[in-house]
RNA sequence: GGGCGCUUAGCUCAGUGGUAGAGCGGCGGUUUUACACACCGUUGGUCGGCGGUUCGAAUCCGUCAGCGCCCA
């Protein structure tokens, strides 16, 4: 016996258990099937499961089981990424805690570090994905820094480095001085600040007492100003152009440049210029050949060694000693100290508030400063080329389709991107370098030992690259580097290209572009056919969670609340093409119920002695009730495979729920109770095969959606072995024959006993008073309806007996109209005759406004002869029936008139 | 400032040229033995505003407004 109610945590360890243990999640590459590949985007090793991975995975996991089911030689495809900043973070806090600094201990200690970290802690996302059900083929988890990946990227590395499509420069670079390494343009959170707008007089050389305003957010960089640029067309500085302004506190004399970039609209007109800390100046310094010195280190502190020579005393403008002093200063300190000197000497004209956007690391949290660092570079350009082809030509194809355009925006804007990183976590970038700056990039140091030895003709000391590569480095690599690329294994060729890519479009960026540049490169061919794109998850109003809001929701704590179905469903459900996903724990808690309606209607199926049909042939079924929902569940296989196909999990999650509970529960339960209570024979055997056949078919509909429920009920009621649904085929849609006719007369049923439960719930008619139905003007083919029917209309309407109507109509009748029926109910003890005229009356009314609006139609020539055919006869159709209605319903106001 | 998206019932959302829908909620009723996480019935909408195209517009076009996101 089913227990009355299904626990969740009692059935999700053991068959998650089972199904691992028994391979069930495994890709088969042996096979001859067709793969269906889906690459999981690596979360980082840091992380663990929040609401936004239960949305992707539960998406991808359904899309895994659905095409498993269908015959796919599945493989999703399981690991994390190594989060070089993350981790590196992770444990030197840890270490920190501990006393231990990672400078201190060096290089190779620290690392030794991280590896035990990440035996201990790191993945515990991995053991997370299992509560929620996820079917990753897991003895094929990967992990950026294992060996196989390390190697495809020291062979990725040093391919494009030899191609030229990896280069070392000296650019401005987005500088991180908490964690002090460079970051990406993507890992740039603008942030906005309230600060101030400080307008500053720069004299004029050989001019006392004139002055160029400048106005700067960022006052302490004057140090490195080398120009004030101005626009061409503005009159206002017309002469200073070609002049020379006096750096204040440094001395220097600096040009006044005539520059577009320069807006007279915005601040004075002009504009300092400090090239080694701006990413605008950086390129107007670029276009007038001006020098660049950087006046902040690492730490962001004032550093002086580039500027030392210029400084000058200039009276009352000038002083070399109070720069001197800045030496070491943070930025924000100097930036006070600068202000107070400049107020001082009457050089700072005005301050007003000003709010504007700021750069921070959204790792570190703190402004970032653009720095002049030797950096290495991928050229993005170049690479990013043919992936905008395979966009266009439709080699890998957007879902929703709106999100190319995004790809696009980005793809042929791209920059130069930075891969290297000033940390120790991550991949060592091969690159070794000898005393005279000549660089060697090769796969090992004995090949850059060897190619130093061919160009010096001798044996020189190399000393290897410091720094490691951009965690998306690795990443981009994924698709294929996962598959034991660069060598040639049977599974790169069977499962590369892979089918989809499922993530969310704040990552088009990060996994989409970089996988799609690299696949395209080195593999020749997309790393996946579709990208499917999913919203992100937001709390009930909209808002998106953050642990500031407090508004976060665990999606482990959810499972056990509610279990993985009904979260899974929930997201299935609320996931609509390029929409966010609201949830709340009351849309969980409502998906919760399907799953339990599923769970009674089966210890209803239970209780009646339905289990697997044993030779039960949906073909040759010969009853209406059972032909009915063979139609229905044939329907809602159709809508459902049409829907994932789609991906559109909402319609997917809608046909089934409308089917499993409006069709099955509703109706085919109801309708089949007086079969199952009556005698035995051919007829109760038939309704228990279709029901037992039609349950099979919705377990099988839902496995990729609720995979525990699903599979419980699968072994208990003998479907097949314990955990074998996960293996099972998805159910095909077979039409029944003549199917026109089972639905046509069930239609019947479900309008008649909708009709009287409608009247005698508006009449107030108690449950316990049953009455006769008397038909009026009933086709004979209507009677014999009646009467294959009558005990579930007797149970379902309320009624004693159907029959026609004899005679006149008994005094004090309800009435109501099926087709070209007229239903009456005897009722003359409980019946409100002016409720049942009013109720009538509405009847009619409606009937008659939708007749008067259809022959308003037909009316209009117009429509008549311009519509389609088809239109305007089922127009006709339609106003005929609604004329008849009305009459009916005349002659039924008729008969309790007075 | 540029781009994208959204605006349909109280709420969350389907519906992309031909009868305005679902779930949840609200209201009324029900221990009808699978299920009160249920059953039955019912109430909710000038489809954001305006204009246009069309025999016909929630749907196509234009425009305005509001909201959200991305980029600068």
């Amino acid at each position: 016996m089913l227990d009355k109610t299904f626990d969740p945590a009692a059935v999700e360890p053991r068959l998650y258990a089972l199904w691992e243990a028994s391979g069930a999640f495994a890709a088969r590459p042996d096979s001859d099937a067709p793969p269906f590949v889906i690459m999981i985007p690596p979360p980082n090793v840091t992380g663990s499961l929040h609401i936004g991975h239960a949305l992707t995975m539960t998406v991808q996991d359904t899309l895994t089981r659905w095409r498993r089911m269908q015959g796919r030689d599945a493989l999703w495809q399981p690991g994390t990424d190594h989060a070089g900043i993350a981790t590196q973070m992770v444990v030197e806090r840890l270490l920190a805690s501990q006393g231990q600094d990672r400078r201190a201990m060096g290089r190779e200690a620290f690392l030794a570090h991280v590896w035990e970290w990440k035996a201990q802690s790191g993945g515990s996302i991995t053991r997370q994905l299992r509560r929620l059900g996820a079917s990753l083929d897991w003895p094929r988890e990967r992990f950026t820094m294992d060996e196989g990946l390390s190697k495809a990227v020291l062979e990725v590395f040093v391919t494009l480095h030899k191609q030229g499509l990896i280069y070392r420069d000296r650019r401005l670079v987005n500088w991180d001085p908490k964690l002090q390494t460079a970051i990406s343009d993507l890992e740039v959170e603008s942030r906005e600040v309230k600060g101030s707008l400080w307008t500053l007089r720069y004299p004029i050389e050989g001019e006392p007492g004139r002055f160029i305003q400048v106005a700067t957010t960022r006052p302490e960089t004057m140090l490195g100003d080398t120009a004030v640029a101005v626009h061409p067309e503005d009159p206002r500085f017309r002469d200073l152009v070609g002049r020379r302004a006096v750096l204040p506190l440094v001395g220097r004399p600096i040009p006044i440049v005539a520059d577009t970039y320069s807006d007279p609209e915005k601040g004075t007109g002009a504009v300092k210029i400090t090239p080694a800390h701006d990413f605008n100046d950086f390129e107007v310094g670029k276009r007038h050949g001006l020098p660049m010195p950087s006046v902040l280190d690492a730490e962001a502190r004032v550093a002086l060694a580039e500027i030392e020579a210029d400084l000058r005393a200039v009276e009352g403008i000038a002083e070399p000693d109070f720069v001197r002093g800045l030496a070491g200063q943070d930025r924000f300190a100097a930036r006070k100290a600068v202000l107070a000197k400049l107020e001082e000497l009457g050089l700072l004209e005005k301050t007003e508030p000003h709010t504007h956007q700021v750069p921070h690391g959204d790792r570190g949290g703190v402004p970032l400063e653009p720095r002049l660092t030797w950096q290495w570079y991928c050229d993005a350009k170049t690479l990013a080329q043919p992936a905008i082809e395979a966009v266009e030509s439709g080699r890998t194809e957007f879902v929703p389709k709106q999100w190319e355009n995004t790809f696009f925006a980005w793809m042929r804007d791209i920059q130069p991107w930075c891969v290297s990183r000033q940390l120790w976590w991550g991949h060592r970038i091969p690159a070794w370098h000898a005393p005279d700056g000549s660089i060697f990039v090769e796969r090992t140091e004995e090949e850059a030992l060897a190619a130093a030895r061919a160009m010096f003709g001798a044996d020189v000391p190399l000393r290897r690259d410091e720094d490691v590569l951009d965690t998306w480095f690795s990443s981009a690599l994924w698709p294929f580097s996962t598959l034991g690329w660069p060598e040639k294994t049977p599974e790169l060729a069977k499962y590369y290209p892979g089918s989809v890519l499922v993530t969310g479009f704040d990552i088009i960026f990060f996994w989409v572009a970089r996988m799609m540049m690299m696949g395209q490169h080195f593999m020749g061919e997309v790393p996946f056919r579709q990208v499917y794109i999913h919203g992100l998850v937001r709390d009930e109003k909209g808002q998106k969670m953050s642990k500031t809001k407090g508004n976060v929701m665990d999606p482990l704590e959810l499972i056990d609340a509610y279990g993985a179905d009904a979260l899974r469903f929930t997201i299935c459900a609320l996931t609509g093409p390029g929409r966010d996903v609201k949830l709340g724990r009351k849309r969980v808690e409502d998906h919760r119920a399907f799953v339990t309606k599923i769970w009674n209607a089966a210890r209803f199926l239970e209780m009646n002695g339905i289990a697997a049909p044993q030779g039960f042939d949906p073909a040759s079924a010969t009853s209406p009730l059972a032909r009915w929902i063979l139609d229905g569940a044939n329907r809602a296989v159709a809508a459902c495979t049409a829907a994932l196909e789609a991906y559109r999990f909402d319609e997917y999650a809608a046909a089934a729920y409308a089917f499993v509970w409006g069709s099955f529960c509703d109706w085919f339960i109801e309708l089949g109770k007086p079969v199952l209570n009556g005698p035995d024979g051919a007829e109760k055997d038939e309704v228990k095969g279709a029901a037992g056949h039609v349950f099979g078919t919705i377990l099988r509909l839902l496995h990729p959606a609720m995979p525990f429920v699903t599979e419980e009920l699968w072994h208990r009621f003998g479907y097949g072995p314990e955990g074998s649904l996960i293996r099972t085929a998805w159910p095909d849609s077979v039409p029944v024959p003549d199917a026109e006719a089972a639905r046509a007369e069930l239609d019947w049923v479900v309008a008649l006993v909708g009709e009287v439960r409608a009247a005698r719930s508006e009449m107030n008619v108690p449950p316990s008073v049953t009455v006769p139905l008397l038909l009026q003007g009933a086709a004979p083919a209507t009677l014999d309806r009646a009467g294959r029917w009558i005990d579930a209309i007797r149970r379902l309407a309320r009624a004693t007996e159907v029959r026609p109507l004899d005679g006149a109509p008994p005094r004090g009748v309800a009435q109501v109209v099926v087709g070209e029926v007229t239903v009456m109910l005897p009722l003359a003890e409980v019946i409100d005759l002016g409720a049942e005229r009013a109720r009538l009356a509405k009847a009619r009314g409606t009937a008659e406004g939708e007749a008067r609006k259809l022959s308003a139609k037909l009316g209009n020539a117009d429509f008549v002869s311009r519509a389609a055919e088809e239109v305007v006869e089922e127009t006709r159709e339609r106003l005929a029936a609604a004329e008849a209605e009305m009459a009916r319903l005349d002659a039924a106001l008729a008969r309790i008139a007075g």
